[in-house]
Order: C-alpha cells, then structure tokens, then sequence
DNA sequence: ACCACAATGTTGTCAAGGACAACTTTAATT
DNA sequence: AATTAAAGTTGTCCTTGACAACATTGTGGT
C-alpha cells in the first residue's frame, strides 16, 4: 500500500501543495512563501524542507499536479462531449479556457519555463495532458474535417490558437464578455483555416509543417 | 571622462534600466535584485530608490520600455514590408515573434498584469503597439482580404494566434525549426479562417491575379 | 554672487525569506 | 526492545527590499 498516511505529524507534503496552490491562486507566485506556508499549516519554518529541497521543486510539483488537473479535466470535457468531432472541440478548447480563467496564475507557473530540465515526471504529465488535443486532431483528420498530415503540426496551430486566448486572459487584456466571443471565434477560423486546398482555390503554400507525411 | 553625468554620478535611471533589461535576459525576472543591479554599476544599493520608489516600478518602467520597443519594430517591420497586406502582416507578424525570441523573459514581464493599476503610461505604450496590428487588420479589411466587421474582433484572434506561438516559444515547447512553419501556418490558418462563410462560392475572392499574395 | 532648496546619492538599519546544519521526536523494521 | 530511517524543530547565515537620516551636488531666485 502506497498511502502516505500520517507520520507524526500530517501529511505534509499534500498540505504544503494545496496551500501553495491556494497561496498562488491568491497573491501570485512572486509572493509564495515556504516559511508562511509553514506558519499557516502550522509547522516549522524548516519543515518543508523535508520534502521539497527547495522553492523551486515545490514550484515544479505545483506545476506537475496542475497539468495532471488539466489532463483530467480535458479529457473529462472531450469525453463528455459525445462523438462528434466538433462538439468535442469546443468542450476541450472551453474546459482549457475554464482551467485558465479559474487558476490564471497556475497557468503561467506551468508554462514558466523555469522548471528544472531532469524532471522527467512533470514532462510526461505535460505531455498526457495535451494528448487528449492530439487525440483530438487525428480525430478530426480521420473525419476529414481538418487537413492531413502530421497531426503535431496541425496541433500546434490550435494549440497556440488556445494558449494565446489564455495569455491574453491572464495578462488582463480580454475582458469575460470578449471572452466567448473570441472563444468560438478562433475555433471558427482554425476549422474554416483547416480546409485544405479544395478545388485548388485555395493556395497550400504552408502546408509543409510535416518533413515526411 | 564626460561620458554624459548631467547629474552629479550618472545617468542612473537609464543605466539601471539597461542593466535590468540585461539582467532580465539573462537570468530571469525573479532573479533580478535591485541591490546587484547598483552592484554592478556601481553605486550605493540605496541610490534606485531615487528612481524606482520600489522593485515593481522598476519591473513596470522596463515593461513600458518593452512596448515601446516593440511597437517601433512592429512598425519598422510593417512599414519596411510594401503596401501588400499579405507581405505586411508576414513582417509584423515575424517581428513579433522575433521579438519574442530575442527577449522571451521581457515579454513575459510585458504580459505579467502584476502591474500597477494606476500606470496611464504603461497601459498607452501597450496601445501605441498594438495599434499597428488594428491599422493592419483595418487594411486587410478595406481590401477584401479579412472579413468585415469589428476589427477588434478580428484582431483578437490573429493576436492570439501570435501571443500563443510567443507563449509556446518562451515556455520552451516548441523549437526553432518548428517557429517558422508554425508560424506561416498560423497565418495561412487565420487568413483562410477570416474568409467570411460565402456559401460555397469560395474562388471569387482568391482568383484573381496574384495567387496569394 | 549668494543662498535656499530640490534632486540625487550614501550609510545604516530592520524584517523577511531561502538555504543549510545540528539536533530531537516519531514511525518502521527486525 | 533496539536500531535505523523519516519527519519535524531550532538556530544561524546571507541576501534582499524597504525605509529613514544624513551628505552632496546642481539650480533657480534674488
């Protein structure tokens, strides 16, 4: 049995990564501090310690946790939304957008690029998180409703589409009632900018995302 | 040596700014130390407070700096680019990216809305750049090229599109040889995209003349 | 010129925080 | 029960941001 159950005191680390999560919710990451989380838990100063070494490996773990969070609500979204191919764009692109405007903050901690390179476990739930996007793509392709090809290409147009909504969120610069608008709006486009070239109008000149597909 | 001391040491509010915007580049925002950056040029670790009643209107200052900045080379790019739309928008569009490149941390701090509410300039400076890009979507708009309609609206989502391909970058998530056809994807994407639903007659707008200019 | 004053810079201090080490208490193992 | 490992505590060092009191330099008014 994996349960860390108390030892003598709580369960620390789970207590230290809520609070931390509540704390960046709160006041931001500039303001989180391990010795006010330790007061505010009630422990030493240098409890936290034991199981973060330092502030930065809480930082990560918070980050971690964040994209296992995400993965799940993402894939909760895209599976409850039915099998159609469209629906379940939008209730993914929502459930990101929803994750975002909940927990702006976390957000730009998990995309802050400050983690540490050897932490292969916050990777891969990174990349779990975003599988359900590029589940989603190959979906799309096979019904024909986006173009072909290397699906990491198409994916990363949707992707920023998505991250750049949420940046501008977070950053302050789009207000709720934009919000929705823009939402469905860069889904539009993104599925009408998909369309490959049919009937030759439409030149394909970008097209090359993919070396060999 | 007179190396312009108008006052009676340096011009302090500039050099601490260079200097801030070095240190950022290199080591990050959150490493920066107002008392290293007297430090290094040489002045009294209390001198700043002169300048900058605090470590945030330093960070704001160089935020505003930073706009400045890039809305002169979103310009510069634009205005060196022809009178074409589609030539106009590849060059502003590149120069925001290479912006991004360049000073990946900068942007973040631009984008950190940990700023100070009451900073008119700071808030203007973010307008006077993004005005370049509503002139552009104004001009795709007047020749037919994007669709009609608040250019807001248009420009939210070609904004997006961009700032998510600068999150991406600046979180490490994409690499440099997949920038450029992520990003003329992009833009092939919201072009496409921005081609208003004309009911099945989709050739009228694009067969004329120049293939995709 | 001169003098008052504002602008700029310096020094000293304080409290807070992160990192670290030595020590103590509790749990697990045998 | 004894031993060892895990978790927590206490004390300390160093850096930093903020602040205040003081020193110096530049400027404008007369």
């Amino acid at each position: 049995m994996t349960t860390e159950r108390p030892y003598h005191h709580g369960n620390l680390r789970r207590a230290l990564l809520a609070a931390a999560e509540r704390a960046v919710r709160d006041r931001g990451v500039q303001d989180l501090s391990l010795r006010e989380l330790a007061r505010e838990i009630g422990v030493s100063h240098g409890a936290p310690r034991r199981h973060f070494p330092d502030r930065q490996a809480l930082l990560d773990a918070l980050a971690q946790s964040g994209f296992e969070r995400l993965g799940a609500e993402l894939r909760g979204a895209a599976d409850g939304a039915g099998d159609e191919f469209h629906a379940r764009l939008e209730a993914t692109a929502a459930a990101y957008i929803r994750f975002a405007t909940a927990d702006p903050a976390l957000l730009d901690l998990m995309f802050a690029s400050k983690h540490r390179e050897t932490q292969p476990t916050l990777h891969e739930a990174m990349e779990r998180a975003f599988s359900v996007m590029m589940e989603l793509i190959q979906q799309g392709q096979a019904a024909g409703r986006l173009q072909p090809g290397d699906p990491e290409s198409v994916g990363l147009v949707l992707f920023s589409t998505i991250q750049g909504i949420a940046a501008l969120l977070t950053a302050g610069m789009i207000s709720p009632e934009q919000l929705d608008n823009l939402t469905s709006d860069a889904i539009a486009y993104f599925l009408r900018g998909s369309r490959t070239a049919q009937r030759g109008v439409v030149s394909a000149s970008s097209s090359r995302g993919s070396p060999d597909s």
